[in-house]
DNA sequence: CACTTCCGGAACGGTCCCGTCTCGTATGGG
DNA sequence: CCCATACGAGACGGGACCGTTCCGGAAGTG
């Protein structure tokens, strides 16, 4: 969290820590400040060092002590994101990924989570880290939760086995995460997830 | 093209033009070079009017004299995109389906594309028009295009009737679409349209 | 040919930001 | 208690960009 941690390789000792430590509440006061200016729809361009801390209530010198610049920063917003999926809990695998685009559709109609999402997909070509580290913290978890979902489908026989569950997954997934990227939180409408999963279920041709 | 179009409601005669005429060189000069930048991942946030016109070999003051700002600038740019979606030319509704998915694979394969969508995506909030502007000239076409192969498939028998064609053209298209949003042309291999469009029509239930 | 407008280049004052540094003060470990 | 370190505030020089303005020259129109 403090970002020391992405680049301080010091395997020794932190010796003692003489002096006033570092206040923890600074830390999430500046994460917490850069999220609600995405939120806020501000655009990372926008986001510059000196308005963060300013609208943070807090001096520059503070912010650079703990990070090294914009880039390692957001990548401790980012990383303050992972969050944990919906465990398979229902009856049937059609309830769980009703479930899991369930998490999906409450996630998007949050203006947090999908600014957040929109800065990074802005930021997949020039800053590939970024892009990354949401992978690896957010994206990961949850197409591993779908994929597990699906084969236990293919197990049990109520998914065809002869598909390849990352495309599944996307088939899925992306219907959501498109309205969300591009409406935000309008056309999330209750009922979405059931009427994605359903269809695909049972296919678009006719019986 | 010249962005005055955007501006000028002045619906009078245009009257006779004197002394030295505007150069359309200039113009597909200037956006071409837009493009160029965005291609090149340079991001819509370090695209300064400066940069613009010192890339384009152009004067700055050439550049103010036909846009008003970046905004407008950008919003002719997005109209320069406009592009004939291939119109139903298959043996049935499927290869329409497939024909339609694997033009916006060629599109997402090509870095231009993929990056100004993602630049559009990232201006989602703060600038709707921005957004409006590509959502009528270039979403528009392609939605309508699907919608009518999807509406001309359950007149004949080939699709299901009982489904929203909004809610299936998003089921077709936002895989691609997703893929190349995130993935940057990688993750776009031949045959990704046929696999799409064959596992939506037969369904994931076994049967 | 005369005149008008456009052209690229360059400079202007103004604003914002960067990253560093220095204040005077607050705070907590040894 | 002492002193190292953190804190908010803000000044600093350097740089980028904005939108405007001027220049000298180029290029069509009448």
């Amino acid at each position: 969290m403090t970002g020391e941690g992405t680049t301080s390789a010091s395997a020794g000792a932190p010796a003692e820590r003489r002096g006033r430590p570092r206040s923890p509440a600074v830390d999430t006061a500046v994460v917490e400040t850069v999220l609600r200016l995405l939120e806020d729809g501000v655009g990372v361009a926008e986001l510059s060092m000196e308005r963060i801390a300013r609208e943070a209530g807090v001096g520059k010198a503070t912010v650079y002590r703990r990070w090294a610049g914009k880039e390692a920063l957001m990548l401790d917003v980012l990383r303050s994101l992972d969050e944990a999926v919906p465990g398979p809990a229902g009856a049937c695998v059609r309830d769980d990924l009703v479930a899991l685009l369930e998490f999906l559709r409450r996630r998007g109609l949050a203006k947090r989570s999908s600014a957040v999402l929109r800065t990074v997909v802005a930021q997949v070509q020039a800053r590939p880290a970024l892009w990354a580290e949401y992978h690896d913290t957010v994206v990961a978890a949850r197409r591993e939760a779908f994929e597990a979902v699906l084969r236990r489908g293919m197990a049990s026989g109520e998914i065809r086995a002869d598909l390849d569950t990352e495309l599944l997954t996307d088939l899925f997934v992306s219907p959501m995460l498109s309205r969300a990227l591009f409406h935000e939180w309008r056309e999330l409408p209750e009922g979405l997830s059931e009427r994605i999963v359903d269809t695909l279920l049972e296919g678009v041709r006719p019986a």
